[in-house]
DNA sequence: CGGCAGCGTCACAAACCAGTCACACACGCA
DNA sequence: TGCGTGTGTGACTGGTTTGTGACGCTGCCG
């Protein structure tokens, strides 16, 4: 039996799930820094278009940005009836939108009408690069097969890179990708981060796929 | 050399004023200096909270309502933590907000960051003489397929020489060519410079593609 | 056949820079 | 509350890069 994710947030969030009448759904609410405890299964995410701390499209941006997610389906429910507000909301990466407001019934009806419509989403399938394998739902990466241990740091350095491979990325830009600006980050601290995670590439035996370019940064590449 | 267009406001101005027509905007271009990282994209924006003559929120909805921004990227500058300012710079149109002050470092670093979550990233180029190869996002240069072991400088030099590929390079030009004119280089260094590109394209097998112009230069010659 | 400017190369010192370690701190969890 | 993990930082260290002077060779001139 497969669970669904249905996360809300904003409006909807508080209370329980309406009464248990169908156990494969799991409500949850999430707070700006992101779900937590997703479990296997397609996901559906309602934003509202104003939260308290956060824009739902800054919160939409976050959510897209959060390797954890996948492709999970985000509905963003929109305040008034615009055409701008659509526009720059799926641009953010909303899949789709409603008019609000909304209650945890509509949301229901909403789910089974897009289910309906265009089927259950899937799931992300995972990236090959070479020997290196990434599956981004799991949150794990694997070299030959064998997998890596990483810290949720690691992991994100390492898709980072991998999304900028053959081109350099500048301690400054790989701070920014990582989206940790907001203490500032010493540059140098990303050179840890690299021997981190180039420790861990070596415990499974894998080739330094990271090049240091001195000066500069550093740039993945598998050779060839 | 690629441009982002950046408009400041407020305590961020202090460069170019633009045209006349419209003295509420101050256009920067940000190129070649710093941001080597940013890539093309849509237009920057970031609005102070309170500028001199107008509100920063008034400000967005002008800026909104102009269609000739498109989808530009909108960041409110805030003065406070407070949650009330940012729901109300949302609403009235910013796509984001960061707590100031800020500095054109910090605006830098920002963008930097979104680019990344938008999924805006520059397309490796590649350049082909012959059986050399340069990748300048990746910093690498391929004879035959063969990566060379080139420092920094080396691999600066190699792409002025290509660049200037059939006629002369003085000296005096090379050296202004690599940027080096701050401490005053002896020009005989030049010699040494060339000798060790020499030794990494021997180190591959290359031909030496570098023919000596006495009393001139040197030239980059790829024939044969 | 000298003489000499020009060039290639070497060795060296200083500057620069990346790798790594230990440590402090934050956070989640039992 | 204590424990273990994850993460950021300062400091140390060793290697690399780079500009320069020195030395010897080359090729051109008369």
């Amino acid at each position: 039996m497969r669970k669904v994710n249905i996360l809300l947030t904003g409006s909807l969030e508080g209370g329980t799930p309406g009464g248990g009448e169908d156990r494969l759904l799991d409500f949850q609410t999430i707070g700006p820094h992101g779900p937590e405890d997703l479990v296997d299964g397609p996901t559906w995410i309602f934003v509202d278009w104003i939260m308290p701390d956060i824009s739902g499209l800054e919160m939409i941006r976050r959510l897209r940005a959060d390797d954890r997610l996948g492709d999970a389906h985000i509905t963003i429910i929109l305040e008034r009836d615009s055409d701008e507000d659509r526009r720059r909301a799926i641009q953010a990466g909303a899949d789709d939108y409603v008019l609000g407001p909304v209650d945890r019934n509509s949301v229901l009806d909403r789910i089974l009408k897009l289910q309906s419509q265009r089927g259950i989403r899937r799931l992300p399938e995972r990236e090959r690069y070479g020997l290196l394998e990434i599956l981004p739902a799991a949150q794990q990466a694997r070299w030959n097969g064998m997998a890596l241990t990483l810290s949720p740091n690691e992991f994100r350095l390492l898709r980072y890179l991998v999304s900028e491979r053959g081109q350099i990325s500048s301690r400054r830009k790989i701070i920014a990708g990582l989206g940790k600006l907001d203490p500032p980050i010493d540059e140098r601290t990303v050179d840890v981060w690299i021997g981190r995670l180039r420790r861990a590439l070596r415990a499974v035996g894998a080739p330094d796929p990271i090049r240091t370019v001195r000066a500069q940064g550093y740039v993945f590449d598998l050779e060839t």
